[in-house]
RNA sequence: GGCGGCAUAGCUCAGUUGGCUAGAGCAUUCGGUUCAUACCCGAAGUGUCGUUGGUUCGAAUCCGACUGCCGCUACCA
């Protein structure tokens, strides 16, 4: 009879530019899950990849000059791209899916055919929900009084063809499965928030086309039309198990997926939209959607103007992949968001790593050659202490595998370490340098250090998931090999050989001098930027991105620009708009006449304090309403990737001095 | 604004269905030890469990209000 399956899930990141450690975090927890699971008996399958199609990575690689193609080549398996940086992180996925490979892209024709010819799909058309500026199509309800939400402009009756998927009428299909299936999504938080934002109101149906770009899956049947990121990059999961392809035969064996781990910004699309194409094309549903937090960095998200983005190859450089990947799923609880930081990083390493495993296995190696010459005797003495300690043992690899089914990472981790420390007490207890100098103890000192070796054997099999360099070094050191080191082993207490011979071997984790490692990250980072300034990389924000980034700015002539009004305005009055979050209402004084604005900038100033400053005004935008308030024009701020305005004030110019 | 979440020692966090004299690790101080990576072992702490009402014999735990932070969403022109 064949083994049990396991399959696990990444997201499939976006490649418009490197990864960072967010996305090495959630990689090397499925790669710890997927290593576990093997390590348990498991038939698994691991997959992770790439989404590739897109506007955005259609404009970046426009903007660099080259194919998107050849810009996603680069990105994913050119030199430290992704490919590189999996590698790096020893992650162990058994498939890569690049959704620009030609099996998926046959898949992905055949969903979307077979969609449309069970009436799943069905082809409609926009009248007035285009707007031309901007490439976008907007639904009703995301227009603002009739204008497009993003430009604010006038949308037109476009009337463009779109493919629409039925999602309207999977509405209670999805609500049930959660009532019925509770643990479909975690953490429980994320499913109230589906409903009470998106199912209870009701769902829309969606658009899964687009003619307003070309770089992704042309739709076979109507080539006008690209299949939309939705059916592309979701449908991954299947298309990489061979659904609807020659290339794979694994659908039947692994599909219905164990897990898909996500972020908590994708959550809705693997919990509402993934589930309902898969009811549509008669499939049975993944069994769990796992929405993991974020690293932030000092309490915010990483951008790169806050000089917060964390390379991961710096760390690993440093460090080494395995406390890189220890600290990461001991640290953080993988349900919520993380604070991640050098310092925490470098006091983990040194506490848990360094201090009691690495000082462990050292002292106890020490001491078998030390007093042995590295073989133990055979003969064996039995003492008081020992029970607790062996007890201890005995009772991890159940608390351990516990945690772990639940992808409680940090506290499966924790378990284990506890003993660790109990086996360092241990030591105290037994003071084997005095056992050493009694030559009527040589059993008993024999047994201390067996009893020692079986732990620390037992603890390196547990942790092999999370640091498998680390473990298999344990092994040659303490002459573990083959059966000794399965996970049916670590339930057996007494594997090793009575006369086992042992070497102290190499520091695993050498102790670190905090302020020192500080100084030499910062240093490491800044070398790093001044590298990539040559090639400018703007920090990845994958396909999670919660929102498109503006395409790379296309040249204009300067009879474009001189399209563009600029004028100093003098703020006369500014105040909150009633029952608005981020909108301020200013009224300007503009040399000739006053007029009123509008500014999101509510959350980052205060009003009264910018009366009598003077603001830079795009001053012939055509006029906007917003929250029933007539707007004629823009301040303009600048924007770092943190998202924060900052006004550019001119409080030398007089009010109406044009700007050019 | 609507919906959801979080708030516990200096730091990172545990606290299942209300019974704790509120815990762990790190960091700090003191003592011990020497096999070991100035490491390990032991001891000592510190908290109005965000604020405020209520339910209860009893609340960190349940309910209401408030404050702060976060997420999704609705108005960043």
């Amino acid at each position: 009879m064949s083994k049990k399956t396991f399959y696990i899930t990444t997201p499939i990141y976006y490649p418009s530019d490197k990864l960072h450690i967010g996305h090495t975090y959630c990689t090397v927890a499925a790669d710890a899950m997927a290593r576990y699971k093997r390590q348990q008996g498991f038939d698994v399958m691991f997959l992770t990849g790439t989404d590739e199609h897109g506007l955005k990575i259609e404009q970046k690689a426009k903007a660099a000059g080259t194919t998107p193609k050849q810009f996603v080549d680069n990105i994913v398996i050119g030199p430290n791209g992704i490919l590189d940086l999996w590698k790096l992180m020893n992650v162990s996925y058994d498939r890569f899916i690049r959704t620009t490979d030609d099996y998926h892209i046959e898949s992905v024709q055949k969903i979307f055919k077979t969609l449309y010819e069970k009436g799943e799909i069905y082809k409609s058309v926009y009248r007035g929900k285009y707007c031309t500026p901007c490439e976008s199509f907007w639904t009703d309800s995301q227009l603002v009084d009739g204008k497009c939400p993003d430009c604010g402009r006038d949308v037109i009756d476009a009337e463009e063809e779109a493919y629409f998927f039925r999602l309207s009428k999977y509405t209670d299909r999805i609500i049930k499965l959660y009532e019925e299936n509770p643990s479909f999504l975690e953490p429980e938080s994320r499913r109230n928030e589906m409903i009470n934002n998106f199912l209870k109101p009701g769902l829309e149906d969606l658009c899964v086309s687009r003619t307003s770009f070309k770089w992704g899956i042309p739709v076979d049947f109507d080539p006008n039309h690209v299949v939309y990121v939705w059916i592309d990059a979701l449908s991954n999961y299947i298309t990489a198990l061979g659904y609807l392809n020659g290339k794979y035969e694994d659908f039947e064996r692994y599909w219905p997926a164990d897990v898909h781990f996500v972020g908590k910004e994708i959550v809705r699309f693997h919990a509402i939209i993934w589930p309902s194409l898969l009811m549509a094309l008669d499939l049975p549903l993944p069994k769990q959607i796992f929405g993991h937090g974020w690293l932030l960095f000092d309490g915010g998200k990483m951008s790169k103007s806050r000089g917060n983005v964390v390379d991961p190859a710096i760390l690993v450089d440093r460090y080494g992949v395995d406390a890189l990947r220890y600290f990461l799923l001991r640290e953080f609880p993988f349900g919520t968001d993380g604070n991640f930081s050098n310092e925490l990083l470098i006091n983990r390493i040194n506490s848990d790593l360094a201090n009691d495993l690495g000082n462990l296995v050292s002292r106890t190696g020490a001491m078998a050659e030390k007093y042995f010459g590295g073989t133990l005797p055979a003969e064996r003495e039995e003492g008081d202490v020992d029970k607790e300690l062996l007890d201890m043992v005995a009772a991890l690899p159940a608390v351990f595998c516990d945690y772990m089914e639940k992808y409680a990472f940090q506290s499966a981790l924790q378990e284990v370490f506890k003993v660790i420390s109990r086996a360092n007490k241990y030591i105290d207890q037994t003071m084997p340098w005095a056992l050493f100098k009694d030559d009527s103890k040589k059993a008993r000192l024999a047994s201390v250090l067996y009893n020692l070796l079986e732990t620390i054997r037992v603890c390196s099999i547990l942790l092999w998931p999370v640091m498998p360099e680390t473990s298999e070094k344990i092994w040659k050191l303490i002459g573990a090999s083959g059966e000794q080191t399965t996970s049916e082993s670590a339930k057996v207490w007494g594997v090793l050989p009575a006369d086992v011979t042992v070497s102290k071997g190499d520091v695993l984790f050498p102790r670190l001098d905090v302020e020192k490692e500080l100084a030499a990250l910062l240093d490491a980072k800044a070398t790093a930027e001044a590298a990539s300034q040559e090639q400018p990389q703007a920090p990845a924000e994958a396909k999670e991105a919660k929102k498109e980034k503006p395409a790379p700015a296309e040249q204009i002539t300067i009879d474009e620009f001189a399209k563009v009004e600029m004028k100093v305005g003098k703020v006369l009055v500014c105040e909150r708009v009633p029952k608005s979050s981020k909108l301020l209402r200013f009224e300007l004084d503009m040399g000739d006449h006053t007029r009123q604005v509008l500014s999101g900038i509510a959350k980052w100033y205060e009003p009264e304090k910018l009366v009598g400053r003077h603001v830079v005004v795009v001053s012939n935008l055509k006029p906007v309403k917003m929250m029933g308030l007539e707007s004629n024009g823009m301040i303009v701020s600048s924007v770092g990737d943190d998202d924060v305005p900052h006004l550019l004030f001119a409080d030398d110019a007089a009010p109406g001095a044009k700007l050019c």
